[in-house]
DNA sequence: CGTGATCTTGAATACAGTCAAAAACTGTGG
DNA sequence: CCACAGTTTTTGACTGTATTCAAGATCACG
């Protein structure tokens, strides 16, 4: 049982490179050879420890976790969530999110992807497709970061809830954790909140509002979208588009003298 | 007159570098060897026009820029300021943030970037020292990018303006663009608005607060900073560390289990 | 000097946060 | 299988922060 779970470990992952690019057979062997030191993770232990100040770079197999900020007064920020089929930590790019530790939202396993990440900086050559594969993910990656700060910036609570609910949803259907519209969401409102920067309260208060307008339902963990068009419309959700960068840059000319006028949908919800 | 601010145009942009990494004859030749293909930008327009879709690189000589995101209804989100000494545009690495287009804020004058893009994607060799460079100056950028989520998802109206200031102040010194506690900012009230997520009336008052309380002074597009200590206080900012990571992992352990408390210091605003 | 942009101020409103307590759900051990 | 403890969710009442609308003052610039 759990060696056949930990032979698959890296199926989600190899889902998801498929999705942006044409692998080889070398390749596909490389990323199904991790799987190797499996490791649980309670809910709330840190992953990715930085034992020399650098997050060794992980697979997420099964859970999920977030990468929180937290202030001075202990106020918290989630900076991401990541999802099974995530890689986390360091992969010698450095950069800045990737070096945040990850927490473990929910009990989680994980795989070593060191070897795949050695072997990549020493022998690129061969994995050419793999490596764009890679890049394509973490620029996917950045994209739902600049999602998160439109989310924070200018949206109310139900387009911040609508709008998440909606990249889960599409996330989790990269991995086929989807069936139908009904999707695992293991996330207490508490972190729910602190990822949306909403008051645990108020995201309760937002979600009965969607359910109340059956717009979807969530019991035990599990969130079954009833009116996906109506939440779509509430979010101005977008889903990245894997082809081009062409959604990266949904700009008006002029942008600056442009009036603002309220979400008129906000109120019909 | 002219001529001599384009000789020196990529000046400020060698001072960052240097500040991140030593570089060897060749390397700085390179970098001061932009400067041609001077271009000004009017106010409101767009910098970095996609023609083929991929915006082309520049350095900013003179001038801010921002990379705004409309959402349908109309409300923008500011993602990020560019100062002079900032490349914009498309870099090859083809992250999100580089892919949308920037827009003018004032007055802009830019230099084309091709040249340095060019060669060393061409022959990186002789050029270890100022990619790397390159490189850190892009995780600086990132971590900038974290800051600003957090400012967003969980910082009071004057915590947001404090740290914005603060940021600017900081970015502004690298290039020797502040004296004493004084530095230019020519934001209008509602760029900055669509920067903090606030409306530009809130803004406004907040910023009056700060004045009232002889925390800071802005006349005529210049901000003086009276009582730097309380300002840090209020913000609750940290300046990037140019020599490690350390200051991108702020995490306490048990993140999760943390009750938090106010900002005692907002209120004594 | 006039015109449009920007800043400032006031008043009313709405959205979201806080505090508090109860209800529902978890997982655990008896 | 049930009882219990801890966590999570739900609800109510109140407060506070930020938004909207509107009007007037000030500034920048031609």
């Amino acid at each position: 049982m759990a060696s056949s779970t930990l032979t698959l470990a890296p199926e989600l992952l190899l889902q998801r490179l498929r999705m942006v690019a044409q692998l080889n057979a070398q390749e596909v062997e490389l990323v199904m050879s991790l799987g190797q030191k499996p490791r649980r993770h309670a809910a709330g232990s840190l992953i990715c420890p930085k034992s020399d100040g650098s997050p060794l770079p992980r697979l997420i197999v099964s859970g999920w976790a977030s990468r929180p900020r937290i202030l001075a007064d202990g106020r918290c920020q989630v900076l991401s969530l990541q999802l099974p089929g995530d890689l986390i930590g360091d992969r010698g790019k450095r950069r800045p999110l990737a070096m945040t530790p990850s927490v473990a939202l929910t009990p989680m396993t994980t795989v070593s992807a060191e070897p795949l990440v050695d072997r990549l900086a020493r022998d690129p050559e061969p994995y050419v497709n793999l490596i764009s594969a890679l890049n394509s993910v973490d620029r996917i990656e950045d994209s739902q970061l600049l999602d998160h700060i439109v989310r924070l910036g200018c949206q109310s609570a139900p387009e911040r809830l609508a709008h998440c609910l909606l990249e889960l949803r599409h996330r989790l259907s990269l991995i086929g954790f989807t069936q139908r519209d009904t999707f695992p969401m293991p996330l207490t409102q508490e972190t729910l909140g602190d990822a949306l920067g909403l008051s645990l309260v108020h995201v309760n208060r937002t979600l009965s509002q969607l359910k109340r307008n059956n717009i979807l339902r969530i019991r035990s963990g599990v969130v079954m979208i009833l009116d996906a068009e109506k939440l779509e419309s509430i979010a101005d959700f977008s889903p990245p588009d894997y082809s081009s960068a062409r959604n990266l840059v949904p700009l008006r000319t002029s942008a600056f003298s442009q009036e603002r006028r309220p979400a008129a949908h906000v109120a019909a919800v």
